[in-house]
Formats: C-alpha cells, sequence, structure tokens
RNA sequence: GCUCGGGUGGUGGAAUGGCAGACACGAAGGUCUUAGAAGCCUUUGCCGUAAGGCGUGCAGGUUCGAGUCCUGUCCCGAGCACCA
C-alpha cells in the first residue's frame, strides 16, 4: 500500500517502504538453483564513532544500484553487510574510559545500522556478521590453524615496527613516510618476538593470478610493484681471507659482472665483523652503530649523501680473478636478497653516488653510445673479456649459466614482498588459538596426535629455555578473550592479556582444549600439561581475509560455510572498496584464499573475480573530508532535508564513479527538482494519478523511440557502472515526457522501473499508485526493442574540408552520390562547393559527408 | 627521482577518430502571481551588431577529419621510493 501524501512527501514515503521492505523480507537471498547467482559486495566498514560521512553511501548506492538491477533482471542476488569491529579506536576508547571495547563497538554498529538502513539498501540483514562475534572469529582462528599445521605460520624474533604511541608493533604495510599509518604516530625499529605468516610462499601464485582478475590496472600494478619479483642471480665471491667463507650476492645484472669495482655489504651483514681487518675494525664498528641508531626514516632519505666505510678487506671477481675491496654503507639493506651487492658504478645510479664520493674506480662494461654514465640501458658488452660484443640480455644468461656450472653462481628469483607480521601487542583481536609448552610436553604431543602439529616445530627460546607451539584442537574453538584489568599495553612489548595470570598461566588437556589455571591443582586425566598461553592477538586485517565467504552461510556451526552454498554463490561477482586498499586486504584476502583453495575449501583460486573503486568525495571546499577542516556532512542532513532517494541520486550524478569530485550543495537541488517532475508527472496535484496518463493514451513515435534508447542506455549503463550518464538520459527521457501531451501508462511504469535502482523508494510509491502490484523490486526490468529506435531518416552531417557547413535528416539508404546531390542542394553548404573543385569525398553511411575541395 | 592517471565553459561533467560542451548547477531575461515561492518558456564557451572567426593546458605531428592517435613540454593528483 502506498502513502496518501499528495506531494512528493519522501520524509513519510522513504520510512514507509523501508518498513515494507524488511516486514515481507524482500531482500533475503535465497540459493535459488534455477537462477543465475549474482554476488556483489561492499568492503566492509569499521564501525567508528564518527558514524558515515556522504563517502561511505557512495560505494553503497552504486552496489545497490547493481543488486536491485540484476534482481529484475531475474538473478538470485546476495548483497550482504557486516563490520569489520576489531581495531585500535574502540581499544584506545576503551583505555581512556576504562569500559569494555565491545560495549562501545556495539554502540557504533548500532549507530551505522542505523544510519545505512536509513540510506534504503537492500542488504539482507540476516546475513549480517561481526567480526568481534566469537561465533565468526572462531573460523578466523579455525584458519590460522589451518595455516599454522601447513607451517604457514612461524614465530620469529625480528626487528620490527614499534611504535610507542600505539604500544604496538606495525605490519610493513601500516607504516607510511616512518609513522602509523594509525593515527600518524612516529615509529622505530624493536627486536621482538613476532608471528609471521609465509605469504612470499605464495608470491608467485599472487603475482601470476593477476592476470585473472578483472581489477583495475592501477590496482594490479601496485600489487605487482609490492611484491616486486626480479629475476637475477646469486654470485659467489671467494674472499681473500678464506677463511671468512665467502661472500654471497644477489644482482639483476650478471652481464655487468666485469664491470664490478668494489662491493657492498648491509651494515648488519653477519660476515662483516670476520672480514673487517684490525686496523679498520674501530672504524667499521662506529659505522654500524652509527647506522643501527639511525631511524630507517634517515637511512632510506634519498635525499641524504651516501656514507659508508671501507673494511680493509677484498674479493675475487669470480669471472676475472679482480680483486675488488669491500665496503660496508647503510645504502645496501639487510633484508633483501643476501644482504650483500657487487657495484657496478657504471651501470647502477647508486653505484655511481657512491663510487664519485669514495673515490672508488669505474668501468664501464656495456657500450652506451654517446651517453653518460651511469648507463642503465640496453647494449652490446664491452671489457669484459670473452663476452664482448654479446647482447646484454644473451650475456645475462651465459655469465649465469658459465656461474653456475662452474658451482659458483645460480640464476635466482628475488622478491620485495616480505613474509606477513601477524601479531599485535593489543586487547582487542582475536587471540591467537595457542600454548607454550616444553620440549617434553611437546613431544608428547607429537606421539599422541601428530595431525595437530606443523611439519617443523614452532618454537622460540628464552632464557636458554625453547617453547613449542601447540594448537588449540578445533573443537576448543573459538578461544575467547578474557576479562582485563587494564586495556592498557604492556609497554614491554607483550599485550595486556600478559597481566592476566588465571587466564595465561595454565594447565592444559591437549586432546580436549580444556584449560585450568595453573595455581590450581593439576586436573586428573591423561592428556594435561603445563602451558602458557600465547598473549598476542591478531591484527585487524584477520576478520576481513575471508568475511566474503562467511556471507554465503553466515551462521553455520560446523564449516566456514557448507559445500552448497560455496558452490552456489562462489565468490563475489563485483567487489566494490575504496582504492586505499590495494595492497594491504586485498592482498591479504588473496593470500588466505589461495590457502583455502589448495585446502580443497574453496573452488577458485581467486576471491575476487572483478574488482572497483569509488573515488573520493571531497568536501566542499575541494579538500579531503576531515573534523579538523569541518567539511564532512553527514548523510543524516541530507535525509532530513531532500531524502534519501535524492542523496543516492546526487552521488551517482556527481561524477564517474571512479573519479575523485568535490560536494557541491547546490548540486543536490538539480536531481531533488528531477524526482518532483517525476512525481508531478505521475501524480497531479490533488494526489491522484496525473490525468495524462492513461492505458489508451498511445505515445508520440517519438516517445516510443525515445524510451526504448532510455531502457537500452540505462541497462548498459548500469552494467558499466556508469551511473552518471544513466541518470542524465533518464532526465533527457523526463524532459520529454513532460512536453508530451499524453503518457501510456506503461511508458510510465517502465520509467519508475528504471528509476527504481537508483531511488527505490519514490519508485515503489508511484509504481504502487500507477497500479503495479507487490514491488517494483520484484517486477522484471524492461526490455527494449531495437527496431523501435531504429527510424527511416538519420541526421546527415555535411563538412567541407572538415569543418561542419550543416547538416539534413536524410533517408537511411541513402548513397554516397544522393548525399553528394543533397549537399550541392543544401543552402548552407551549396556557396562552400560553388565554382569549386571537387579533389575528394568521404562518406559515412548515415553519419558525415566530407568533400574535399580546390 | 621512477611508474601510472588526469588537464574540456563561471561550476560538476558528456562525447565507438566524424556536429565539442549532452545532462545538471549557476547566471540573465520573460511568463504566472496582489506579492513571493514553486513551475513553465527563452538565452547562456569566447570575440563580434552581424557575416564570420576562435576554441578541449602548451608546442608540434599523423589524418579528408583529432578532446580522442603519436612526439615533446608544463601543471595537478595517486602510488612507489637506495629492493641491487
Amino acid at each position: 500500500m502506498a502513502t496518501t501524501c499528495t506531494d512528493y512527501n519522501f520524509r513519510q514515503i522513504e520510512p514507509h517502504w523501508q518498513t515494507f521492505w524488511e516486514k515481507n523480507d524482500l531482500f533475503r537471498a535465497d540459493p535459488d538453483l534455477s537462477k543465475p547467482k549474482y554476488y556483489v559486495l561492499d568492503m566492509f566498514p569499521y564501525p567508528s564513532g564518527a558514524g558515515l560521512h556522504v563517502g561511505h553511501p557512495e560505494g553503497y548506492t552504486a552496489t545497490d544500484i547493481l543488486a536491485r538491477y540484476k534482481r529484475a533482471r531475474g538473478f538470485s542476488v546476495l548483497h550482504p553487510i557486516g563490520w569489520d569491529a576489531f581495531g585500535l579506536p574502540a581499544e584506545q576508547h576503551a583505555v581512556k574510559t576504562g569500559t569494555h571495547p565491545a560495549a562501545n563497538t556495539q554502540n557504533n554498529i548500532a549507530n551505522f545500522k542505523r544510519q545505512i538502513k536509513s540510506l534504503g539498501f537492500s542488504y539482507d540483514w540476516d546475513r549480517e556478521i561481526d567480526t568481534t562475534d566469537p561465533r565468526y572469529f572462531r573460523w578466523t582462528q579455525w584458519i590460522f590453524l589451518q595455516l599454522f599445521r601447513r607451517g604457514l605460520a612461524y614465530v620469529d624474533e625480528r626487528p620490527v615496527w614499534w611504535c610507542p604511541e600505539l604500544r604496538t608493533v606495525l605490519a610493513n604495510e601500516e607504516v607510511v613516510d616512518g609513522r602509523s599509518e594509525v593515527g600518524g604516530f612516529p615509529v622505530e625499529r624493536r627486536n621482538l618476538r613476532q608471528w609471521v605468516l609465509r605469504i612470499t610462499a605464495y608470491a608467485d601464485r599472487l603475482l601470476a593470478d593477476l592476470a585473472d582478475v578483472d581489477w583495475p590496472e592501477s590496482t594490479k600494478r601496485m600489487q605487482e610493484a609490492w611484491i616486486g619479483r626480479s629475476e637475477g642471480a646469486e654470485i659467489q665471491f671467494e674472499l681473500a681471507t678464506p677463511a671468512v667463507g665467502t661472500l654471497k650476492i644477489f644482482t639483476t645484472r650478471p652481464d655487468t659482472l666485469y664491470g664490478c669495482t668494489y662491493m657492498v655489504l648491509a651494515p648488519e651483514h653477519p660476515l662483516v665483523a670476520g672480514l673487517t681487518v684490525p686496523e679498520q675494525q674501530a672504524e667499521v664498528e662506529a659505522y654500524r652503530r652509527k647506522a643501527a641508531a639511525k631511524s630507517d626514516l634517515e637511512r632510506t632519505d634519498l635525499a641524504k649523501e651516501k656514507s659508508g666505510v671501507f673494511t680493509g678487506a677484498y674479493a675475487f671477481n669470480p669471472v676475472n680473478g679482480a680483486r675488488v675491496p669491500i665496503w660496508v654503507a647503510d645504502y645496501v639493506l639487510t633484508g633483501y636478497g643476501t644482504g650483500a651487492i657487487m657495484a657496478v658504478p657504471a651501470h647502477d645510479a647508486r653505484d655511481h653516488e657512491f663510487a664519485l664520493q669514495y673515490s672508488l674506480p669505474i668501468v664501464q662494461v656495456i657500450d652506451s653510445g654517446p651517453a653518460p654514465l651511469p648507463y642503465l640501458g640496453d647494449g652490446v658488452l664491452i671489457n669484459s673479456g670473452g663476452c664482448n660484443g654479446q647482447p646484454w640480455a644473451e650475456a645475462k644468461q651465459k655469465i649465469t649459466a658459465d656461474l653456475a656450472a662452474r658451482g659458483v653462481g645460480r640464476a635466482t628469483v628475488n622478491y620485495k614482498l616480505r613474509d606477513w607480521l601477524f601479531s599485535r601487542q593489543r586487547y582487542w583481536g582475536e587471540p591467537f588459538p595457542i600454548v607454550w609448552v616444553s620440549a617434553e610436553d611437546y613431544g608428547r604431543i607429537q606421539t599422541a596426535r601428530p595431525t595437530a602439529l606443523p611439519d617443523a616445530p614452532v618454537t622460540y627460546t628464552q632464557a636458554g629455555v625453547t617453547h613449542y607451539a601447540v594448537a588449540l584442537p578445533a573443537e576448543a574453538l573459538p578461544l575467547e578473550l578474557p576479562q582485563v584489568h587494564s586495556y592498557l599495553p604492556s609497554g614491554t612489548g607483550e599485550s595486556p592479556l600478559a597481566n592476566e595470570t588465571a587466564w595465561l598461566e595454565i594447565w592444559f588437556n591437549f586432546e580436549t582444549g580444556a584449560a585450568q589455571p595453573a595455581s590450581t591443582p593439576k586436573p586428573p586425566g591423561p592428556g594435561w600439561l603445563r602451558a602458557r598461553r600465547e598473549t598476542n592477538t591478531m591484527p585487524q586485517w584477520a576478520g576481513s581475509c575471508w568475511y566474503y565467504l562467511r556471507f554465503l552461510d553466515p551462521r553455520n556451526p560446523s564449516a566456514i560455510a557448507s559445500p552448497d552454498a560455496l558452490r552456489y554463490w562462489g565468490t563475489p561477482d563485483l567487489y566494490v572498496g575504496g582504492a586505499e586498499h590495494a595492497v594491504l586486504h586485498l592482498l591479504y584476502a588473496r593470500f588466505w584464499h589461495k590457502v583455502l583453495f589448495d585446502l580443497g575449501l574453496v573452488p577458485t583460486a581467486e576471491p575476487f573475480k572483478k574488482l572497483f573503486h569509488q573515488g573520493i568525495i571531497l568536501g566542499e571546499d575541494g579538500e579531503k573530508m576531515s573534523k579538523s577542516r569541518g567539511n564532512v556532512v553527514s548523510p543524516d542532513t541530507i535525509i532530513e532535508s531532500h531524502g534519501t532517494d535524492t542523496l543516492r541520486l546526487y552521488l551517482m550524478f556527481l561524477g564517474p564513479l571512479e573519479a575523485m569530485k568535490p560536494w557541491n550543495p547546490r548540486g543536490i537541488e538539480g536531481v531533488h527538482r528531477f524526482l518532483l517532475k517525476v512525481w508531478r508527472e505521475c501524480i497531479g496535484p490533488d494526489g491522484a494519478i496525473n490525468p495524462k496518463i492513461s492505458d489508451g493514451g498511445g505515445d508520440s513515435p517519438e516517445i516510443t523511440k525515445l524510451l526504448h534508447e532510455t531502457i537500452k542506455k540505462v541497462g548498459d549503463d548500469i552494467e558499466n557502472l556508469r551511473f552518471n550518464t544513466a541518470i542524465s538520459q533518464m532526465m533527457i527521457f523526463v524532459n520529454a515526457l513532460q512536453k508530451a501531451p499524453v503518457i501510456a501508462t506503461d511508458t510510465a511504469r517502465a520509467l519508475i522501473q528504471l528509476i527504481a535502482p537508483f531511488a527505490p523508494h519514490i519508485a515503489e510509491e508511484l509504481w504502487n499508485r500507477l497500479g503495479g502490484q507487490e514491488s517494483v523490486t520484484t517486477a522484471p526490468w524492461p526490455k527494449y526493442q531495437a527496431e523501435k529506435f531504429a527510424t527511416a531518416e538519420t541526421k546527415l552531417v555535411f563538412q567541407i574540408n572538415g569543418k561542419h557547413r550543416g547538416d539534413q535528416s536524410v533517408a537511411v539508404g541513402t548513397t554516397q552520390d544522393e548525399a553528394l546531390a543533397h549537399a550541392k542542394a543544401n543552402p548552407r553548404v551549396a556557396p562552400y562547393l560553388l565554382g569549386k573543385t571537387v579533389k575528394r569525398v568521404i562518406f559515412v553511411p548515415g553519419k558525415i559527408l566530407n568533400v574535399v575541395v580546390e
């Protein structure tokens, strides 16, 4: 039932239809085998305390239009939403107020939900998920166990980014220009024991499979660059002091090996101390200390001069036996390749700069023609013994092969991608389902339950004692967070969980996962042993790595999703979210998905076939919306003043979905006027159907033509996510209807159907008032007939020497000669042809006639 | 520095190599009204009374024809940044 308002009273209409949809459960996703499926997914939000700004509904409106359109096209649509609710802001709030972060999180979720519901999105709310819900993170933990058992999770003490302000470590990806991505606080290096996921084991596949996904090219390139695959060779240099060992280096340019005039080790390289000659020890040691004290920001600052010290040691070039000096310099990084390089100053910009600074020799080995050094380009080898005259690509292979044959080198591949630092010293995250036990107890478990453990034990050693990681049995999940006395991290590199002794120090039953505080007597029965829980929690990325799978079957108590659900819904057909996740979330999720694929748990190797990034909506001032600038626009305000249909329409009309666009409060009037116009064409001032609409009333041929063109364009534009031009086409059509004296009821209904995905509330209201049955969302999408807009005449444009000189409506089959005759007869065109010699005629049938004269 | 993406009226933007500026916003004039609001009609890239000319950051090129393709250059935005 429609409302009874006479004017377009969106304040009455919008809540009315939202209630109607909810009551009738219209957007429930059913796995209907008789229909094709369409799974359209938004990147689920972090429910912050600030609530939504108009940027959020931009992407959500786009996916909602697709969802509603696909339903009308006969698809069974899955369009879910949930909450990525673990995270720092809730925890910081908890630290400040002493209240449990869950309470704050739930408040924020309630507010987000209210706001999102008021926007009229057709989400299946029965599938709502929340990453902080133990019924959800049970499976996050379960997936971690699979990684653990496969040897893809390990513990390592490594220099990590530590943020004193946030009191936690951060992943490489969370550090931007020496500051935390969240909050912008300074970070420093610290050596801490960390959980790490072996994402590098999937580097090749993560790179190769990018070819199979329909993603923005820029995002693919960013992932490619992040993975940073480079082919080259590992080459061994003998040292002048063989007792110290040999020096292994990685290079992508084995063809320039003859041009190596010195070697460089990273300050942290393990051979530095051993090979430095006594008289250089003091200087080298001082340099290493200085380098260690530098922040990474200082070390990677390109503007600074290069620095380094000579070790006094020498190595021998394996191709020509040349004796080259070994330096230590911090422009060589310890974490990449072997942490050592051969320096070829003639053909590497960095080596060149360093060589000039320290007056080291420069030997050119690639012919650069007139180009100056350093020369990085292609060329033929010179000064390279037996390789002279060879093109570089050939030389690369030959030199590598020769070294390999002699056992002093081999072709290898290196990646910039590092293993994923997966632990955080926070409270508000998923606890690791891991306990630490002694070597002796680990042996017992190995004998009793070998399948629960990875092939190689995960261990760490502290104060001479080695601790062994044991996973909780899957049946014991979820491992929930204990109540704590303080949410403040300890500040020593352990999470607040480390202070909860009763939870931490336990008797642990490895058969059942049961636990008792260690302060109580050891429980009777088999399987009990002394253990200490892991105190780290997982990063926020964990929950978002697989949520798109949980939506398929969100309440399943025995699996991440049932095989039926996985088979029917598969993975999202369209995934829409911000470009800021180009490498983080999207790379992590791909990694987990591939692991699940290898385990036979998901049917595809890639999680997101088609990805689209909506652009950012800037404030009125053209700056990014932020509280401090005071340029934030809340959807609540617009919904109150103009209604959500207007907001949705305006967000889509602003410009291309992917573009960065400033918010213009005056522009919203335009689309609001459009909806008012649609209303007036359908409903008269008395609230009854506009008398110009009638079942018998035939449309003019022009209106019929335009209707069919509009149906086609709106459909095509929705499929291609070009909503701005779809809306302008509807505006053109409505402007034409306004001038028409009569409108056929079916035409008005078709228009309402076209508008429905964009402005669903007004569409329901008008659909209902025009006698439409049930809901416009269940009506099949109107079909266009191409013959309806194929007309007998087309407009032919006349050009003289490429300049537009006139046009004329001509019959469709007009030939070139006929067209030329038309041109000569056309009063606007004829003068330009008079007395001129026609040199050439270009004729595009039905489009253009270009006459080249004189 | 490197790699991408983009520069079109007063504004947001539209244009399979074929009428540049669709559709909107804003502005001006008109109509209706006691008056206003809303609506409707007209105009609205620049120069010019007009005829006409010029015009898609700038300079070239390819083409019968270029916003669109190519070369160079400037500006803006994004990403990467000593990864050997």
